[in-house]
DNA sequence: CATGCCTGTGCAATCGATTGCATTGCGCAT
DNA sequence: ATGCGCAATGCAATCGATTGCACAGGCATG
């Protein structure tokens, strides 16, 4: 509250104009360049302003002109928790997020809910303090919650697959295609034994259901037979990893590839289970991963990865649709495809040489 | 701006006077359960409130007010571009804070900048946007824009080593000390020549600075003598820990064990670099990094590294620091200890067991 | 000389919630 | 019956920037 002014305190639009011998609206003006007022006024209002180095109050400007350039970035999950690991994934994008919104003037409020809906609405946008939302994925949320915030005229955009009938705008990768292509490359490496882990979610909404069913659809495609036994279930936890390579080895100890559609992190640990278990990598079993993150180029054999071309893309895009909400054009979803990176753990050869 | 109202559209306080058959400044206080106002009154116009999902307008009250319940979180460095590989750990440290301030009603702005100290004070506090901020490392910047940022009376906290002669408060881990211990810990196994990477600043402000004091100091309390050729260089980048290999294999091609001071993840590259020269881990070369990512538990070996205690600790010694100061009590700084979590890149055999 | 127009500027209202002070009405004590 | 006090409520100012409208002065034109 109490601050040591430099000289005088120049705190108010009022004590700018005082102090350069002018109403408050033409100081308004003038620091805002306003062609209604003389080039000389404009020079002496803002050399003041300069000198005392005064900075309009944003919080007093946005109520006088009902906006307030912020919009909030809803993550779903809890990332204080546990599940942070897996995803480095969503902390690219939310800085490549904010990087965008701040060429555009805009800034981002983080934050942290359960339940989406309601909360977006109440403390946020309607309370002023928020123009819009960008939701970074459904998280265990119910998809009628969306459904109701669409009722209340908010602009949002979220990260996720599009679902059936959905009114609002999504952006989001194809998951079926992309775990389609996975196990395509698998059994053109002369796999025949393909398992995938998967966190193997009943909600047809889901992600993981979709990577599943591009499994399917890639199985059948290639004339594999469909087998429970090759179908191992994870978390979205490192740890989680493990158990599911428990779990396949002793249902389906023949397999000879594995698809991991979690994530990369949880393929980390599924491949170095393998490894505890006394598999060669990639000779006994070949690997896939999701997300394509940094690390895969590091680990041992170097993770082959389906990339979501987060960076620019899904970025850019979820910014664009948000905003052109804002500014009241409708907006439709869009879904990437997605590309296969392949690395070592597919028998490429391409991994960091090391010349000594 | 056009949303279609429920019924009739109680926007603002007045609206909702009006509905409710009193005054604004009744209405406002009926909200706020003032003494003032009479139990049905209170009563009256909470019900119709609630009826017509009324929600005051933030920004108004916080013009109003002076007050804005919101922090602004700086992260120095552009997390947008591919460095930011090199930190679950500052994720986590924003999600935990983000809760902490949550539970407290603040909100949390996001922000990155390279310019540290006018920026946070013209574009936030002084706009009455923020009430203070939270730094989340030096980055690049030179000491005295963090003076500056001190003379404009601006509350702040950064977390960071302790600086001499600092005169605001900042949060940090005691890297000397956690590095020495790292050494120490090498030389119980019996290494002799214990190598070091790190990104090497000349700045006696660095964190990096810090931990190679450490690494010096415990050799010294070792016995064990300085050598040039075991200091290796890298970068916050995965990739750099090839190159550190690289050249410490052709400058000390006898060492047993490598302090990896930059980060876990460049930990990770070098050993996997050393796997592909040939090495075995842990027996041939003993790793230790720092942070203690998660990962260090699904990499092969596991690998030891040096926990910062973050989730809790530091986030909540942020937050409490940075509300004494905007509640102007003073804060001082505060130094943690690291702790050394060992796993099996040091030898230890307590990875997680496979049982097939 | 009077009217008209244009350039610059200031007044006052506005955005929406809050709060010091004034006001009303009622009960109780003198 | 008059006055005092207290409980409830409303009025109007406030936070700081913006903007529609009115107004002053200068110059040119009929």
């Amino acid at each position: 509250m109490e601050f040591k002014a430099p000289k005088k305190k120049i705190q108010t639009m009022a004590d700018l104009a005082r102090e350069a011998g002018v109403s408050a609206s033409t100081a308004s003006r003038a620091l805002r360049n306003s062609p209604l007022i003389s080039k000389e006024t404009i020079e002496r209002v803002q050399s003041v302003a300069k000198e005392h180095s005064y900075r309009p109050h944003l919080g007093a400007r946005n109520l006088r002109l009902k906006k307030n350039n912020v919009i909030v970035l809803v993550l779903p999950f809890n990332y204080a928790e546990e599940e942070v690991l897996g995803n480095p994934y969503i902390f690219k994008i939310i800085g490549t997020i904010g990087s965008k919104l701040r060429e555009i003037g805009y800034d981002l409020l983080l934050s942290q809910m359960d339940g989406i809906s309601e909360q977006i609405d109440d403390r946020y946008v309607h309370a002023g303090i928020a123009e819009g939302a960008i939701i970074l994925g459904r998280g265990d949320n119910d998809p009628s919650k969306l459904e109701r915030l669409v009722e209340t005229g908010i602009p949002f955009v979220i990260l996720g697959p599009i679902l059936d009938n959905q009114t609002y705008c999504s952006v989001g990768i194809d998951n079926r295609a992309s775990a389609s292509m996975a196990v395509h490359h698998l059994a053109k490496l002369g796999r025949k034994r393909i398992a995938i882990v998967s966190d193997n979610r009943e909600d047809p909404n889901a992600e993981s259901y979709a990577r599943f069913q591009g499994y399917k659809q890639a199985l059948e495609e290639l004339g594999l037979a469909y087998d429970q036994n090759l179908v191992g279930t994870s978390t979205d936890s490192g740890q989680s990893g493990y158990a599911a390579v428990q779990q396949l080895l002793c249902t389906a100890p023949d397999l000879d590839a594995i698809f991991v559609a979690t994530s990369d992190v949880v393929a980390i640990s599924v491949m170095q289970a393998l490894r505890n278990a006394g598999k060669k990598l990639p000779e006994d079993v070949a690997i896939v991963g999701f997300d394509n993150i940094d690390l895969c180029n590091f680990v041992s054999p170097a993770l082959t990865s389906i990339s979501q071309r987060l960076k620019d893309k899904v970025a850019s895009l979820l910014v664009e649709k948000l905003l052109d909400q804002i500014n009241g054009k409708p907006a439709e979803s869009v879904m990437l495809n997605g590309t296969l990176v392949v690395r070592r753990s597919c028998g490429s050869q391409t991994d960091y040489p090391l010349r000594v």
